[in-house]
DNA sequence: GTAGGGTTAG
């Protein structure tokens, strides 16, 4: 025996040897000629052997310096190749090297070799590399369609690779199914998995360890629970792999948390070992649920059994603290960590939005390397206009690392500029994508839409839906826009209905809710009620979109009615729910209910009202007379009221003509805002009513003097004059430039007579080409 | 079989 197969068959002795000197010396030194085989081997070994140990730098530095040493003849075949591409890990430099080697000594022709030059350049992040390698090979294996088919993210660009597969008679192994099932998520992809099943039974593969697992997880993460467990019982040994695969697919998607968490339980009491990967998944839950009670006791229980300290699991307990609204026990979490990686940093920087850019620097002083989802995490921590100088600096560092290219980055830059108002830099950061995907085209819409563009928005979305398939999120800013716009026909909406029918994404609660408001917004309340009573999940945003869209059409029996169910649904209200069932209150003078529900806010929900609310019961007290508890509750706001709270109350003064205090509050908002005309006109007309014209007079001075104009009041029609158009017209009072103005006006005056021959309303004309008797 | 991010509605 030569001492290379010597040192190959007794690892721990090798490894004293080692110590010496390294194997590609030990290797090199003691090849002879006769024994290359034997020595190739050997290295190997020593390759296979660090990569196990998890030390690719050895395994590489093996590989080089056997290189380096190989003048008088190399040591190495076409294993030693894919070993030393496998021990790059996602570095593509050192990747490419190997790569090139690879090509000009030819081993590219052993088709492992290729496999794993695809494996490298999928880990390294560079996916088109590997699919165009693949795309040129003459003769793929099974290795290289599962190389390739593990690198995709897309689950339908995926599965559509399946399909290619199975046309192109590839026979499918474990690893290809089990990769393949990873992909089948949503309906669509289920239904391939049913079949993928009946393809596994006929290649006898149904006893496989690895895809029977993936099946637990498929049908669990789908929510059949029933099936997950029947190929989970019929397993001859239960492993923990298989619990976790069903634990894990429950754990995923976030709708089968209590399942989940039974699982869990009962992997205790069956006396299951458990492993880092049953508590990340299992912690999962308690983010998806925010559910802080489980988290402290499964934290207790990783504590117990000694996971805490673990990376994975301690990434996880901070992700769950920090939806569950704990920022300050995720910290404490990441303090603790005994080891910290870049996602721990990069969970930090999310959750922290304020001290993100410090984390940034304390992360890379502790030499870790930011990645993509790092810099997401700090694009997003920018937060409003003032901000702007540190997100221009952040654009700049990432244009200097070249992050700028990639698209997740640019997606948030679109909404970083939309935040600062910035559209045009939105634009440029959504034109500068090479190829924008849905989210892309999302950011730019909600930015339009949040920044009042509300046709750009349109436009964008019309293009969206030409290029890619919109989702809900793609509709929830759209329809956004579409209500708040009344000068977009309401054609568009109905469209946008049709398309989410058409889509399946009717029963999404984000996509209704935006559906509901939308149509009440638009003066369609039945169309509203319509959608909320065929949904079938019904959150606060739903409820409260109901209870809104009541309460602006003044059926505040329906608001109330509608308030007491969600309440007994236990979904809690918010401010904004409370706002809207205040405001119903206060068009229908319930004060005194009003007040109880204004109190309750504080009292049973911990809500603190904002000044909209105060400015609702401001308001509601006013208009019932009672101005001096109005004048109270304004003295309580905190930070003091703001003008429109004093225009109301100024309008309350003028409804009870209280010219004393209307004095007082009119000069307090125009100190506020001399601009405002309301405050103004409200003055003049509490002086008009009362016959003071003297001191209105000066009013009007004062106005003209500082230059103030009434804005004029408009509203817009939807005409439709068979061209298909789709914005609205927008007319004032007494306006003429329609070119049919003369008729439209005749048109008025007929309607005015016939409802004035109903008698049930007082509808001369001038009180509908004027609508506001008193102008200035 | 597990972990961080980008787009969403009242």
């Amino acid at each position: 025996m030569t001492l290379l197969s010597y040192l190959h068959c007794n690892p721990s002795k090798s490894l004293t040897f080692q110590r010496f000197c390294s194997p590609s010396r030990i290797a090199h030194k003691l090849f002879d000629g006769s024994s290359q085989r034997n020595a190739t081997t050997y290295i190997n070994h020593s390759i296979s052997e660090s990569l196990r140990r998890n030390s690719p730098a050895k395994a590489l530095a093996i590989f080089t310096e056997n290189l380096q040493l190989g003048s008088s003849g190399r040591i190495m075949d076409e294993v030693t190749l894919c070993l030393a591409l496998k021990a790059c890990r996602g570095d593509p430099r050192r990747g490419c090297q190997i790569h090139g080697f690879s090509i000009t000594s030819g081993f590219t022709s052993f088709i492992c070799v290729s496999n794993a030059v695809m494996g490298m350049y999928r880990n390294a992040g560079r996916f088109g590399n590997a699919l165009c390698i693949f795309e040129n090979l003459v003769d793929p294996d099974v290795v290289s369609w599962n190389t390739i088919l593990s690198g995709f993210d897309d689950n339908q660009v995926a599965l559509n690779f399946v399909v290619r597969m199975k046309s192109a008679g590839v026979v499918f192994d474990a690893f290809t199914y089990s990769t393949a099932l990873s992909f089948c998520v949503g309906s669509e992809g289920f239904r391939l998995g049913l079949q993928l099943q009946s393809t596994v039974v006929k290649s006898g593969l149904e006893s496989d360890v690895v895809v029977g697992n993936s099946f637990i997880t498929m049908y669990s993460r789908d929510g059949s629970f029933k099936d997950a467990k029947r190929v989970f019982d019929e397993k001859p040994v239960k492993d923990m792999i298989s619990w976790n695969s069903l634990l894990s697919g429950l754990s995923q998607g976030g709708n089968f948390g209590f399942e989940a968490v039974l699982v869990f339980r009962e992997m205790m009491r069956e006396g299951v070992e458990l492993d880092h990967v049953s508590f990340t998944s299992v912690i999962t839950t308690c983010c998806h649920e925010t559910d802080l009670k489980l988290a402290r006791q499964i934290h207790g229980l990783c504590i117990k059994r000694g996971y805490e300290t673990l990376v994975s699991v301690g990434n996880m307990l901070m992700s769950s603290y920090w939806k569950c609204g704990v920022v300050e026990a995720a910290k404490s979490v990441f303090y603790q960590m005994s080891e910290r990686n870049v996602i721990s940093w990069t969970t930090m920087i999310s959750a922290n939005k304020d001290a993100a850019v410090s984390i940034f620097h304390e992360m890379r002083l502790d030499g870790v390397v930011p990645n993509e989802v790092t810099f997401v995490g700090l694009i997003n921590a920018v937060k409003c206009y003032e901000q702007i100088k540190k997100g221009l600096k952040i654009h700049g560092i990432c244009i200097k690392t070249g992050f700028v290219s990639k698209v997740s980055i640019g997606n948030s830059f679109i909404t970083m500029y939309a935040k600062f108002e910035a559209l045009e830099d939105a634009r440029k950061a959504f034109d500068e994508i090479k190829i924008q995907e849905i989210i892309s085209w999302n950011a730019m819409i909600s930015g339009y839409a949040q920044n009042g563009f509300s046709h750009e928005a349109l436009k964008m979305f019309l293009s969206a839906a030409a290029e890619t398939m919109p989702n809900e999120y793609t509709f929830g800013s759209v329809l956004s826009a579409i209500a708040s716009a009344e000068d977009i026909s309401l054609k568009h909406g109905q469209r946008c209905h049709a398309h989410i029918l058409k889509l399946g994404l009717y029963s999404c609660p984000v996509v209704s809710s935006a559906l509901l408001d939308m149509y009440a917004k638009r003066g369609s309340i039945n169309e509203s009620e319509k959608v909320f009573n065929e949904m079938s999940v019904r959150n606060q945003f739903v409820w409260t979109s109901i209870i809104s869209a009541y309460s602006s059409h003044g059926d505040i029996e329906s608001v109330m009615n509608s308030f007491q169910e969600m309440v007994k649904e236990n979904i809690a209200p918010d401010l904004i729910t409370f706002l809207s069932v205040l405001t119903a209150c206060n068009r229908k003078g319930m004060v005194e209910k009003g007040y109880e529900i204004f109190n309750s806010m504080t009292k049973d929900y911990n809500l603190e009202p904002s000044h909209e609310h105060y400015s609702c019961m401001v308001d509601m007290l006013g208009r019932a007379g009672r101005l001096k508890e109005a004048e109270e509750l304004m003295n309580e706001v905190p930070g003091g009221p703001g003008v429109s709270m004093l225009q109301s109350m100024l309008g309350s003064c003028r409804l009870h003509g209280n010219v004393k205090m209307g004095e007082k509050v009119a000069e307090l908002a125009m100190e506020m805002k001399p601009e405002l005309s309301g405050s103004y006109v409200l003055m003049y007309n509490i002086y008009a009513e009362k016959g003071q014209w003297e001191e209105a007079a000066e009013i009007r001075k004062k106005m003209r003097k500082k230059e103030v104009r009434k804005e004029v009041g408009s509203s817009w029609i939807d005409v439709d004059d068979n061209e298909g158009s789709l914005t609205t017209l927008g007319f004032s009072s007494g306006d003429t430039t329609h070119p049919k103005s003369e008729e439209i006006y005749r048109m008025v005056e007929i309607l005015g007579l016939e409802m004035n021959l109903e008698g049930k309303f007082d509808c001369s004309l001038e009180n509908f080409s004027c609508r506001n008797p008193v102008s200035l």
